[in-house]
DNA sequence: AGGATTTTTCACGAATGCGTAAGGGGCAAA
DNA sequence: TTTGCCCCTTACGCATTCGTGAAAAATCCT
């Protein structure tokens, strides 16, 4: 069953919407205030969350700013505004579409199953699993046959990097604004030198194995299976 | 710079569309029949369609299939029709997005501006297939035959281009360019030394099949099938 | 068929990318 | 303040790949 919740302070409409929902198959949850918001998402799962912007006290854009960092659930954001401007700030907020007011039932609808068919296709596993490592991306752990491996912070991060999508090469400029978040200068080696130590460190429970694997000219890969 | 192609019979909405987003920093090129985006397709690469489906010719459903048999460019639909069934089935078609007529620039913007960053962060893996051969441009990997064959950067990079529009004749000259991004000189068999190392490296699995084609006082271009 | 032109191949020096070790700076915990 | 860990930089040896010329082969044209 998929479950929505709906965050509009006009009674009305959240009732509107609901009952709309509903009517179609879905699960539905209603929230009248930011807080709320916040408390029943913490407490349940969402496939996805209707949010009005006009919000009491928390702000539609602080909630938003909330899922964001906190399980990224899919939003469809309500906007009174039909500005340009306010609409660009949602999608750098995060927010996966907009529907302005006043709007359709429709409209939503289309909009809702498009999001909900396209978080669906790619559902995210908890734990990596590549020859014999796990890794854990939330407990920021790795072990290796069973046995935990102390990995730093930023060697951590590029071997998750790599273990998400392991067929896929990944160039040092990439892993580079994986991580920093900006453009490495031409000549840095800083990547080759944390995946070196990352190597250093597999090699001592398995010599004899390899897991990541140099590209050469384009960058690196996890070594096939 | 991202390019989009702006499909629709009508030449003022055509302009109109195209104006508005090179105004803001898109580069454009216009479509005025289906059998014109086709066209353009197959020669230019994009990084998004606006495609209007009341077309002369061929229709915008037969455009949109088209586009997804062949490099699954996100598509944005523009529709007269205001209907939750129509809307479904440009979605089940493999549009990302639609718009219905008549629309607010900034509307469309918007929308353009949800499909580029989705695009971008989820980047679908769009393997290119010829024979046996299977490329992946992302993971910077080849297959023939389900075996790997292992190919440097630039090997990888001509090949990727031959087979991304495997009907079109690729000059030494396009092909240096797009490599190196200057001006080959007069007298330069680079490009044909890396083309006899593909050959070279596809010959081992296959020896007695030919997969790039010498176009006599062209270029190259892939084999028909 | 024969000459002209283009393409293919071969071989080798040059250029470039990679891996690792070692050292210093920064930051947080003790 | 001191200690310890982590990160970044630099330097250098090593391996792979690249580019270039010239010779050989293939194709086209007359």
């Amino acid at each position: 069953m998929r479950s929505i919740l709906v965050v509009d302070d006009d009674s009305a409409i959240n009732k509107m919407i609901r009952g709309y929902l509903e009517g179609k198959g879905y699960r539905t949850d209603g929230a009248y205030s930011g807080t709320e918001a916040v408390m029943l998402l913490e407490r349940n799962k969402y496939q996805l969350v209707v949010l009005d912007l006009m919000l009491p006290g928390m702000t539609g854009e602080e909630v938003l700013e909330y899922i964001m960092k906190n399980g990224r659930t899919p939003v469809i954001a309500l906007s009174a505004k039909d500005d340009v401007a306010s609409k660009l700030v949602l999608l750098k907020g995060g927010a996966e579409d907009y529907v302005t007011k006043p709007f359709d039932p429709e409209e939503l609808l289309a909009r809702i199953e498009i999001v909900l068919r396209r978080n669906n296709s790619t559902p995210a596993p908890r734990v990596l699993t590549y020859g014999n490592l796990e890794l854990d991306p939330e407990a920021k752990s790795l072990t290796q046959l069973g046995q935990p491996v102390a990995l730093t912070k930023n060697e951590f991060a590029i071997l998750e990097i790599l273990m998400e999508r392991p067929s896929v090469v990944f160039t040092k400029e990439m892993i580079y604004e994986k991580l920093w978040n900006e453009q490495p200068d031409a000549s840095d080696n800083t990547i080759s030198v944390h995946v070196s130590n990352v190597r250093k460190k597999l090699a001592v429970l398995e010599p004899d194995r390899s897991y990541v694997k140099t590209v050469w000219g384009i960058g690196f890969k996890m070594e096939s299976l």
